[in-house]
DNA sequence: CATTAACTCTAGTAAATAAGTAGGATATCA
DNA sequence: TGATATCCTACTTATTTACTAGAGTTAATG
């Protein structure tokens, strides 16, 4: 399952490309719009500064903006960031793997081989759909938009 | 995540599989062949069975084994049992769809359009890969061997 | 230049979930 | 009828989730 934090975070993210890069937006604002818990959403938004998706500003005139276009922000970064590895199993990452601690056999463990497949296909989606990917279009075509 | 015991399940399923299902087999020799705690165990064996994938005989020869053969008992069965719908969100479930919570409206959510996509590909592999696919092959065609 | 209002950072906490354990009840076979 | 298997309810312990509290830092402004 997909954490509420997570989507805190997308729905903030969405939030502010929907505003000018150059007009940061207060965190005050994005809780009060997106019902978020203003402290919660305080950790978040660090937390996605701290890995680069958004800028932010200190001081009076301060808040928040994406620190790339919306066309560059993807659906499975926001999600490493804030819940790990797409993966449904350690030892099926691709970008975080760990060895299952209890697994006699990687080479040969059915549950594996049939997760990778999953996590294959849920990266295919995840890593090309971006925030505009989203924001314009309906649900028609999303994967295909996305260059599949 | 996949949890673990969803995986100690599809041990015992697999373990089930490569048997006899005329010989049942004892909680307790799965337990240990898979190194499955046995009182963990038997609580998952008890509600695969409520569910119909196996059958169990009690008394002094009981044990446990499949209801169905390998090719008709898929992965997404076993995991929507243990750990609930395939889908990240609740809104995104087609099997046990429910409305997120705090959602303003469902129609536009950006965020269910792109998860309704992650679970559709996802249940399109889990719904057609069963023990059976996963026994005999290698890691090869996986998918296209499912019928896909 | 002090006040105000924003972000930054470290802790703490309550509730839920995960991963088992314990122990008695029930059924079957020899 | 005793041994040995599954059945069932309840409990426990550790981790994770979803926050909250409060002090610290930075920058505009009157």
């Amino acid at each position: 399952m997909l954490s509420q934090k997570a989507k805190y975070a997308m729905r903030a993210l969405l939030y502010l490309a929907q505003a000018q890069p150059e007009n940061p937006v207060f965190i005050s604002e994005i809780a009060d719009q997106q019902s978020v818990p203003k402290k919660f959403l305080e950790l978040i938004l660090l937390d996605l500064k701290r890995h680069g998706l958004v800028h932010s500003y200190r001081g009076k005139k301060g808040g928040y903006a994406l620190a790339k276009t919306p066309d560059q922000i993807y659906f499975g970064q926001v999600i490493r960031i804030i819940d790990g590895p797409l993966a449904q199993l350690p030892c099926a990452s691709r970008t975080a793997y760990r060895r299952c601690d209890d697994c006699e056999n990687e080479q040969t463990c059915e549950i594996r081989q049939v997760m990778l497949q999953v996590r294959d296909s849920t990266a295919r989606i995840l890593d090309n759909t971006s925030l505009a990917d989203v924001m314009v279009k309906g649900t028609a075509e999303l994967v295909e938009g996305a260059g599949i």
